[in-house]
RNA sequence: GCCCUUAUAGUUCAAUGGAUAGAACAACGCACUCCUAACGCGUAGAUCUAGGUUCGAUUCCUAGUAAGGGCACCA
């Protein structure tokens, strides 16, 4: 309703402006930034004053003398202000309408139709299998899962794919690592025949009490090491891959065995997370098939032979970005290549309008390459893909220095770990007051950390670099999740405490009280939303959530809502709205709420 | 050398070219017999530097400084 409003006065502006001869390309009504402006407001006469020859005040001035002949019911007042700002104020009625409508609309108030009929391929968390998955996969995977419920949200058919590297050096590494440092004793030959008859002479995860995606990675870091120091097992992994090439029967399963290990783990902590994939694309069902696009393009001459045999693009002039090599001088295939097949393929299969990889900033050229070479060879426009990078996870040591994370050296944080850590903190709480059962306290204490540690990573700004206090590494306070959550918590046990009693009609007081700012921001939904779909991030939901909770808790300690009087029905309605935006925004994030904590 | 990110309070983060740059943590002060105080109220504190564009710049442009990433047969 107010959306048709903004629309109808947009359109009496611009009319406004074009009969005093400007050209008018697009009138903006946005929030004002202060409830003292109203709920809305235009920059348009300042905007145009410059080119009408006005001076902006007046000009805004006349808007406001126009617009008010125009007797729109739903404002209370249109007014002009200092350099030429127009300040639009709805009625009580009208927000409170908007409040009735939330309700009305329920679970599904917030979704819109911006994406409506397009279909999107996002590509997110495409584990490594080599390695255990920390704080830095944790941020790409609630980035990718925030932009997957987000378009779906705003209405568009979204697939969730992540491609399995399941094959290559890196891999075979962490298979000699196997061979060579999980054998039950030092008389088992490392032999790969001898591994497929008598498999039971090495350790399973279990036995080495291990969580499965940590023993790969145990496995690759030794590997790594040995690669390194000598020669001759580099040559024997890289044996290894070539073995594996010619399919080679026996270091197949010895591939399989170390693979269900790898993702294993992986799926096991991203289940927990709540993510999810529609389709998983397996690098060894696909990688040889890019080839064939190396040689269209060679044959319609976007690509050239180098004298070596290799062959590299032709990206310089049109896309002055710089080239890069599509296939090795012994014709074998790179990332790139393989990329290219398939992105085809997700395009053809999905019929996909818009395709988008989550995808580290390191890529970043990477991509940009991928995207005008699929150009090139008319898989699609350069529009069509989309790179969404996002910024590191750095930590910091105890004298506020940044520390590097990596995998091989331990310092790492991992996502279980960090998880834990998190829940075993909240557990502790419940555990001293004892409000709840035993059962209880234990599940509440795991979907919180969760809200915890999600909402810390995703109320940032993607691209932000975030810096990582080990000590204080998630927020259990302030502006948290779970602030957030005990927002939610409190409009939920209010509800529970007035179900059942009866209660007079909802009287509209005339003039606003308390409860005046938490009204007015919570019309802005659906703009907060559309934002976020234009910039693919969720974290202006997760930024609006917190200005939400402020303001409703800011209410609450001033004002009793549940005190008998007339008033009542209309603060519950205003409770149960602000319960709803609360848990909707919380879903977007892939945040589940509780009821009580 | 070239290209791409980033720079806001002591710290961690916000701010479609708009109005007095907004929170949280830490600090200091207040407040707890009331729907869950994991809450509320107050005080103090910031746009890397220099130019430019604009009615108006944290935001756009140029140059510099600092940090990170990338630059062809690795993934």
């Amino acid at each position: 309703m107010i959306e048709r409003l903004l629309e109808t006065i947009k359109g009496d502006i611009a009319e406004f402006l074009t009969a005093k001869g400007a050209e008018v390309d697009l009138v903006q009504i946005e929030r004002a930034t202060d409830a003292a402006f109203g709920e809305y407001s235009t920059n348009s006469a300042m905007k145009y004053a410059k080119e009408l020859g006005q001076n902006p005040l007046f000009l805004a001035e006349e808007l406001v003398e126009f617009l008010n002949s125009k007797n729109y019911p739903e404002l209370e007042k249109i007014e002009f202000v200092k350099p030429g700002f127009v300040n639009f104020f709805l009625t009580p009625a009208v927000k409170f309408a908007h409040v009735q409508s939330v309700i009305a609309q329920g679970d599904e108030f917030g979704r819109s139709n911006i994406l409506a009929g397009q279909k999107w391929v996002i590509e997110h968390t495409s584990p490594n299998p080599n390695k255990a998955m920390h704080i830095g996969h944790l941020r790409l995977n609630l980035i990718g899962m925030g932009i997957v419920r987000l378009t779906k949200w705003a209405g568009a058919e979204v697939v969730a794919d992540a491609v399995y590297n399941d094959r290559g050096i890196a891999i075979a590494k962490a298979m000699y690592g196997f061979l060579a440092h999980m054998r039950k004793s030092e008389a088992v030959l490392i032999d790969i025949a001898h591994f497929v008859s008598t498999p039971t002479d090495w350790y399973t995860p279990e036995e080495k009490n291990q969580k499965p995606d940590y023993f790969v990675t145990d496995c690759y870091v030794k590997a790594e090491e040995d690669f390194k120091n000598n020669p001759e097992i580099e040559s024997l992994v890289r044996q290894m891959v070539v073995d594996w090439e010619a399919k080679d029967e026996n270091i197949w399963k010895l591939w399989r065995h170390i693979l269900q290990y790898a993702y294993i783990g992986a799926e096991r902590v991203l289940a927990r997370l709540g993510s999810h994939w529609d389709k998983v694309w397996y690098e060894h069902e696909h990688y040889q098939k890019g080839k064939d696009y190396v040689e269209q393009g060679l044959a319609s001459g976007v690509f050239k032979k180098l004298e070596d045999g290799a062959v590299l693009t032709d990206l310089e002039e049109v896309y002055n970005i710089p080239d890069t090599i599509l296939l090795k001088k012994d014709g074998t295939s790179l990332y790139i290549t393989q990329d290219i097949a398939l992105t085809d393929l997700k395009k053809k299969t999905y019929d996909a309008d818009k395709l988008v990889w989550v995808v580290g900033p390191e890529q970043s050229l990477a991509m940009k390459q991928l995207f005008a070479v699929c150009e090139q060879l008319g898989i699609g426009k350069l529009s069509d893909f989309t790179h969404v990078s996002y910024g590191k996870v750095g930590l910091k040591n105890k004298a506020g220095e940044a520390v590097k994370m990596s995998s091989r050296d331990g310092t790492a944080i991992l996502i279980d770990d960090l998880i834990d850590e998190v829940r075993d903190t909240i557990k502790a709480r419940f555990d001293a007051e004892e409000r709840h059962p035993a059962e209880l306290r234990a599940e509440l204490s795991e979907k919180l950390a969760l809200a915890a540690v999600k909402f810390s990573f995703l109320k940032s700004d993607k691209n932000q670099d975030m810096s990582f206090d080990v000590e204080q590494s998630v927020d259990v306070q302030g502006d948290s999740g779970l602030y957030v959550m005990y927002t939610y918590v409190r409009t939920q046990s209010i509800g529970r405490k007035a179900a059942g009693t009866s209660r007079a009609d909802i009287i509209v007081p005339a003039a606003a009280g308390t409860e005046a700012s938490l009204v007015r921001s919570l019309l802005y939904f659906n703009e907060v939303m559309a934002k976020s779909v234009a910039d693919l991030s969720v974290h202006h939901v997760a930024q609006y959530l917190l200005e939400i909770s402020s303001e409703f808790n800011s209410w609450y300690a001033k004002e009793t809502i549940l005190d008998g009087s007339p008033a009542e029905s209309y603060r519950l309605a205003i409770v149960q709205a602000t319960g709803i935006c609360l848990k909707n925004g919380l879903a977007i994030l892939g945040i589940e709420t509780v009821d009580e904590m």
